[in-house]
Formats: C-alpha cells, sequence, structure tokens
DNA sequence: TTGATATATTACCATGAGGTAATAAAGTAA
DNA sequence: TTACTTTATTACCTCATGGTAATATATCAA
C-alpha cells in the first residue's frame, strides 16, 4: 500500500489546483523574466484590475509569488521558482499528443 | 513578451486541473504499483462506485491512464508515466513550507 | 487638506466540478 | 434465454471558483 500521507496529498492537489488557471498560469510566465508590478501584469496578460489583484493573492497565499511595495506601485516576484520545473515538465509531453482523445 | 502559445497554455492549465483532485491523485498513486481494476482502485482508494468511474474517465480522456478489459472487469494502467515527475516536483518543495501562509 | 494614481477588497452572478443514488450496459455462466 | 458481476452513464444536488463592477485603501503630490 502507498503511504503518501493524505495531507500531502491535500497539498499536491491545492498546488496543482492553483496552476490550474490560464490567468495564473499567464501571470507566473510573466513574471519569469523579474518582478513587475501590477499594473504591468494587468496590462500584459489582458486582465481586468480586480481579476489581477485576485490571482496574485491566490499565488501570494501559496507562496508561489512575493509583493514588494514600490511607492504608489506594487512589485511582484516568483518567490518559489521551483513552479518553472512544473510547468516546463507539463509543457514538454504530458497529455500532449491531442488536445483530446477518447 | 512571452510568446508561450494560448494553446500550450490551456493545456497545460487543463492537466493541472486534472492532477487537482485528491481523489485522482490517489488513483494515480495505486496504479503507480501495475494495472488494477476499477474494484481495487475502488476499493484501495476508499472510493464510491460511480466516482471512481468517473475520475478514470477524466484520466482516460486526458490520455494519463489506459483501460484493458479483462474478463468481465476493466483493469487500468498509467500510460503518462511522466505524470509521476510533475507529482514528485510538486510533492518535494513547492508550497511546502507550512500549509497556510497569508 | 484635496486630488490623482495604484492596488486591494467586496458583493454578486454564472459556470463548472465533485459526490451519490439509480439505472444502463457489458461480459460471463448456467 | 436468465441470473450475476463489473463497470459506465445519467440525473441531480451542492459547493467552490472565476469574472466583474463598485467601493475601499494606500501612497504621493500640490
Amino acid at each position: 500500500m502507498s503511504r503518501i500521507n493524505q495531507r500531502q496529498l491535500q497539498r499536491m492537489a491545492t498546488l496543482f489546483g492553483i496552476l490550474s488557471d490560464p490567468a495564473r498560469l499567464r501571470i507566473l510566465n510573466a513574471l519569469r523574466a523579474g518582478p513587475r508590478s501590477v499594473g504591468d501584469i494587468q496590462r500584459s496578460c489582458r486582465l481586468k484590475q480586480a481579476n489581477t489583484s485576485k490571482h496574485l493573492r491566490v499565488l501570494r497565499e501559496a507562496g508561489l509569488v512575493r509583493p514588494h511595495r514600490e511607492g504608489t506601485s506594487v512589485h511582484y516576484s516568483i518567490s518559489e521558482p521551483l513552479i518553472f520545473g512544473l510547468c516546463d515538465l507539463a509543457c514538454g509531453k504530458p497529455a500532449g499528443r491531442s488536445p483530446k482523445q477518447r
């Protein structure tokens, strides 16, 4: 029997859930090059202001991203680069054959 | 500007979404040791019959798992082992500091 | 102080997904 | 055929989540 802790499973599921949104993946990808202000993220990801803030909050509370005030604006940066390992892996192969296969 | 295709992003998001359910992670983990019948999975994962079937369908349609009839029962096996790379990565570090950090 | 800009939060709606009981379908045996 | 077992599907409910407009908060300038 596999002895993978239920907590651990739950944490994995939660993390995957956070990464299961295209908008959040776009944000993370935008931050890949370096810190960005909320406004920049909003514009480059084509998101509404409230929506941007909401997604950033999710990422922040998950510890994937970190805010830093700079005057009147807030700059976010990746605080968990391991995320990109996941993204690259997900990007590379799995479920990559065809969009739909039943 | 990042030129990650929108399609690719959507595919990633979908894959992560499929992995964002504890029950499905349990199933995948159960299959790690080798093929298993639906009934076995159901019992070892403590899932209801309909629920098991539903989750297996999701995994199957995503190409992560493959069915194989054997008499009156159906055995499922992992068809995309790369998934475990994702799980191991997710398991190892990210968001791993504390369960909640706001 | 007022005004302007940037970000966060709230309230609401609409959609999607998981859980489950009931039913259907597929396979085997007699 | 009927009866039994195993798996799949359907219908339904409930809950969680994303999108958005409106509002609040924060920071700076004048």
